[in-house]
Order: structure tokens, then C-alpha cells, then sequence
DNA sequence: AAATATCTGTTGCATATGCAACCAATTTTT
DNA sequence: AAAAATTGGTTGCATATGCAACAGATATTT
């Protein structure tokens, strides 16, 4: 879902024109936004890719999402009213973001209402399915086994990529991260599943093996 | 964050004359939804209140969330094009319940075209603060050790209700549920974290005694 | 290509925690 | 109030897993 679907390239350039979004660049590794800012923008990702995290008090960070190009972030901060989003927001890679304002956004304005509505209509979609998704990582992250959330997650790449053999977009430490567990403790797990014959894997590729109670 | 907030009585039942809503009761243990529908609507939750769970494969029940009156659902599946929400809907106790239908919210309506923007609104407003508690659920469930999710959830609640001394919504059965612990685990680890003077606790009153690192 | 840095797997160890079984306390039903 | 059901705490046990340290593999820089 793309924020600017259902609206064609003339009707977005008058969009633009009453928007006025800011169009940013950023070097890999820049920082988009702190955690200390206060988010008053939809970021559409126009090229590259973003990370968003949480630091928590001890200083572990935990990542929200990665988001590349045709993503869309800070939605959820509209109307939230949060002077410190929490989220440090750092470019993957070389990126170009367009914000547009919330409160631009929001605003009636005489002209422009069909696009308006439609792109109100596009969050509210983006929104959904965001929700959907971080659903879903809770899903994975209350299981109580690792291996359990390594299959949550190896059998949710497999559905979304809709192939027997598919590529975990994934380094070994952000799996790790992402279902919530040590580095060591995934690999010494994805050993263990490969020597019972549940799963096959190498480097990134995957496959499962055995479903049994698992599929 | 009410649904119809910004919606005066007399603006309300010329909306609803409009939107034309189902009102329908249900009794305590009774399922609004099953895993196995297609939701269409909000729910807007007018007495009562209801409890969100997700089950996986192997049986296990993972509860979403507990609603109440005031509180909305069901926007999540607007515009996903989820034919089954996988999310079974149960009424904790006795509950009324309208419901608005996707569609009719959306579409533009020569005369109330007003209103429909404040209710558009609104659900971009309750879906931006759904996503932050699930973002925050997520941080939770990250935390590596049970300890760590225990004194996460008291903080959280602490800081939410403004007091020292706090009482969690939770059974210890929902709150073992809700850190993604086993019950008896969860009462171990409060018994120690007693033990040890980290905090103190009645049956449902907790009081955190030392922040330190958690602080 | 050599040197360096990063990523991944392995393993020993201590501990955390799921699980089961049981008992006590509390609440609900009869 | 007695009986039954629900809820919470305790404990033994086996295992899972975080952590640390190291080694080999791979990628990056010089």
C-alpha cells in the first residue's frame, strides 16, 4: 500500500502545491529523527531505506521496522499529542523523504478536497495495516520458545514470499533481535532444528522441512 | 480517545440516521466475532467490554487486548481485505455494542459530509494510539528476561494511573498472559522481586520500592 | 593480496523459566 | 453455610537460553 495510490502524477503535483512537503536527503547511517524530537510529519521514503528503534533504559535497542522505499512512517503519531516520539529514525542507506505536514494534512482546504480524502484514505489503509502487522510481531514475540518464534517467523517469510525456499531479509542479529532472543541462542537453535531434520537452511536461505505440529 | 468525541447528541442522530448503525447486545461469555469472519464494521463499545485474543496453531490463546465501554475495534480491518480476522471476540460481561459499517463510513454523503470527516478523524486518532500501545506491547515483549517485562508492565502502570500505589487491571493469570509468561513463573518472580525489596505487592496493589536501573 | 573489520557458528556455564503437581486462599454456586 | 470452582502461591525438575569467549568465514578497506 502506497500513500500516494489512486492519485495520478498531474492531480499529485497540484497535491504538492498545496501540501508544500519538504523533501529531504540523507547519507546511510544519518539520523532522520531523534528520539527526542517530536514527529509532526507523514515521511513518505521516496529511495533508500530507514530504520526505526526504541531505546529502552538500559540502552538495549529493539527495532520497531525497517522501512524502505514507498513506505510510509510517523502516521502514528498524528493527533497522538507526544512531544518525544521515542523512536530514533536512521537512514539504512543514502534515502530522499518527502514529509508532509499533519496538520496540512488535515486541513480542509477549498481546492483540494478530492486528494485530500484520498489520501486520508490511504493512511487510514496504511494504518490498518500496520496495525495488522505489529499484531502479528506480538503474535511471534509471545511465544514462549525460541523455536517456536523462529518457526513463527521462517513460516511467515514462507507465506509472504510464497515459495519453498525463501530468503530471510534478515543478518543473523537482527533475526535475533527481532524475535526477541540472543544471537548465540538463534544459532545454536537453527543448528539444533537443522539436525532434526525440521528445517533446512543456508546463509539466508531457508526452507521447512517438517511441518508436523508446526504447520 | 472516544469515537464520536467532537460529535454533539443532535449532530450524533443525524449521523446515525445517516450511517444507519446495528446495536447489538450480548451477554457475558458471548462471541461477538469468531477467528473465522470477515469484520466489516467498527465496533463501538457502549456498555460492557471485551476481550480481543488470537489463537495459533498449536491451540494457545494469546489475548490482544481487553476493551471497554467508550472503546473502539475493529478498525483495523478497514480496507485489509482480510477475509478472516483471526481474531475471536469474546463479551467479558454483559455488552452493547454498535456497530459501523465500513462502507457507509467511507463513502462521501451529500449531507453529512461534516460529520463523516470528524468520524474519519477520529479513527485516524484511535488507530495512531492502537499502534503507540502495540508498539509499546512490542517493547515489552522484547525484553529478554521476565523480570525485566514485570518491572515494564508496573512502570507502565504506574506512570498511567499517576500513583504509588497501583492496581493492575490484570488477574495474575492475564498478567502472566500479557508478559507472555507462565503463571506460576510470573509468581515466583514477584515473590522474589518482593524478597529482595524491589517492590511490594497485595493481591492486585503493587508499589515499586526501588527504581534503581529500573527506574 | 594483505590487513582489518564484521558476521556467524560453537561451546561451557550459570541461571531463568516452563511445566506439573500440589496446597491454600478466595470467590461463586448451591 | 456447605460445597464446588476459581485463583494464586510454592516447589522440584528438566531444559532452554542468555552470556561470554573464542574461532572460522566472509566482507571491506587499505
Amino acid at each position: 500500500m502506497n500513500l500516494f495510490d489512486g492519485i495520478s502524477e498531474n492531480e499529485l503535483n497540484k497535491l504538492f502545491a498545496c501540501l508544500s512537503p519538504l523533501r529531504k536527503s540523507y547519507y546511510r547511517g544519518e539520523t532522520v529523527f531523534n528520539t527526542y524530537e517530536k514527529i509532526n510529519y507523514v515521511g513518505y521514503i521516496e529511495s533508500g531505506s530507514i530504520q526505526l528503534s526504541k531505546d529502552d533504559y538500559e540502552g538495549n535497542k529493539v527495532t520497531v521496522v525497517k522501512l524502505s522505499a514507498g513506505d510510509t512512517f510517523g502516521e502514528a503519531f498524528i493527533f497522538a499529542d507526544i512531544e518525544q516520539s521515542g523512536l530514533s529514525i536512521v537512514a539504512l542507506e543514502d534515502s530522499r523523504i518527502i514529509f508532509l505536514d499533519y496538520v496540512r494534512l488535515f486541513s480542509s482546504c477549498s481546492n483540494m478536497c478530492v486528494f485530500h480524502k484520498r489520501l486520508t484514505e490511504n493512511i487510514v489503509k496504511i494504518m490498518s495495516s500496520r496495525i495488522l502487522f505489529l499484531q502479528t510481531r506480538i503474535e511471534l514475540l509471545a511465544k514462549k520458545t525460541l523455536r517456536e518464534r523462529v518457526l513463527y517467523l521462517l513460516n511467515e517469510q514462507k507465506n509472504l514470499q510464497n515459495k519453498e525456499i525463501f530468503e530471510i531479509p534478515f543478518s543473523r542479529e537482527q533475526m535475533a533481535e527481532y524475535i526477541g532472543a540472543d544471537r548465540s541462542a538463534l544459532s545454536r537453535e537453527l543448528s539444533k532444528m537443522k539436525t532434526e531434520g525440521l528445517i533446512d537452511y543456508h546463509k539466508n536461505a531457508f526452507k521447512i522441512l517438517l511441518g508436523g505440529k508446526y504447520e
